[in-house]
DNA sequence: GGCGTTATACTCGGATACCACGTGTCCGAGTACCCCCGG
DNA sequence: CCGGGGGTACTCGGACACGTGGTATCCGAGTATAACGCC
């Protein structure tokens, strides 16, 4: 079980975007510099973004990325889901009604106690991604940090 | 992020050799058909539980597959660690550390607070998954699954 | 009849191909800006 | 000097190859069993 390396890109792109002036947008290739990371593969995650509605997107010259939404309401979950999914990582195929051994639907009438255990895991960590906002993390920057990003974004 | 399919065959192949008698063992094999699961890809990830102390295996005619430990004491999350292993899916590479933009070391004195986050969900997907153990899974079971396994193990 | 030896069949464990998803790249459609020209 | 039109350059968005890890399979090493022959 991983997450994509781009969650990573995702996460710190949306951090810097979050310190934009109002109005302001900053393109994709500024970002991939600001991070030495590929230009072209940040901006197809930076798509899912603006598709999952957190990000808009505005082309032409001065065009780029902006929020969507105040950072105090964009969790580390919206961007997380946004990049890779809001799927369960473990799938129920109903194995207790496979096989030779297959239990009868009788049997089955409550949920596989196997599955309910790993859709509470996942939702605690759901529940503990949805508690931060990106709101939060910004707050929490280091001083140094937030004038870096003030010179390159002003 | 996903969990290997195999984490389904290993969850449910455990529940059924915790409900052994004591001493008795059961083969990949008869698991295999059990569930309807290729067998030797499962003899593969039981190895992995062999590896991992939650099992132990036995060759030769009437060898097979037992717990190494009470069931009471092997949590959902062993299982799930010994098929798919325990890294953080999440893994930080210092990307504020990196491309134009760098963070100077002086201000990250402080661990970079987005994997910080990612870590906590991570600890509370990890304790969801520990607070049940295989013998909570299998005193949850239907009388008639009992049953059927009964028979077969017996 | 009891015991040692041998042959056997069955088990796990690791090494070997195949395939899907994430990774990395490119090019095209669309748009706001800027310059130029005319009034 | 002011307004309109066209060109331009820049942006995002989706379509196209490549590599790594999960999926599926096989065969070999090792062992408890069971039969067999001998004492």
């Amino acid at each position: 079980m991983k997450l994509p390396e781009t969650s990573e890109w995702v996460l710190h792109a949306a951090a810097v975007i979050a310190q934009l002036p109002s109005g302001a947008t900053v393109s994709a290739a500024q970002l991939s510099e600001h991070f030495g990371v590929p230009g072209p593969y940040l901006s197809k995650q930076l798509a899912k973004l603006v598709r999952s509605g957190i990000l808009t997107g505005s082309t032409g010259p001065r065009g780029g990325f902006r929020l969507a939404r105040i950072p105090e309401r964009i969790s580390i979950l919206d961007l997380v889901a946004a990049v890779d999914g809001a799927a369960d990582p473990y799938v129920c195929r109903e194995l207790r009604q496979q096989g030779r051994g297959a239990a009868r639907p009788e049997d089955c009438t409550q949920p596989c106690a196997l599955a309910a255990v790993m859709r509470d895991a996942h939702e605690a960590w759901r529940e503990s991604l949805s508690a931060v906002s990106l709101a939060d993390i910004v707050a929490g920057l280091p001083a140094g940090v937030v004038d870096k990003n003030r010179r390159l974004l002003g």
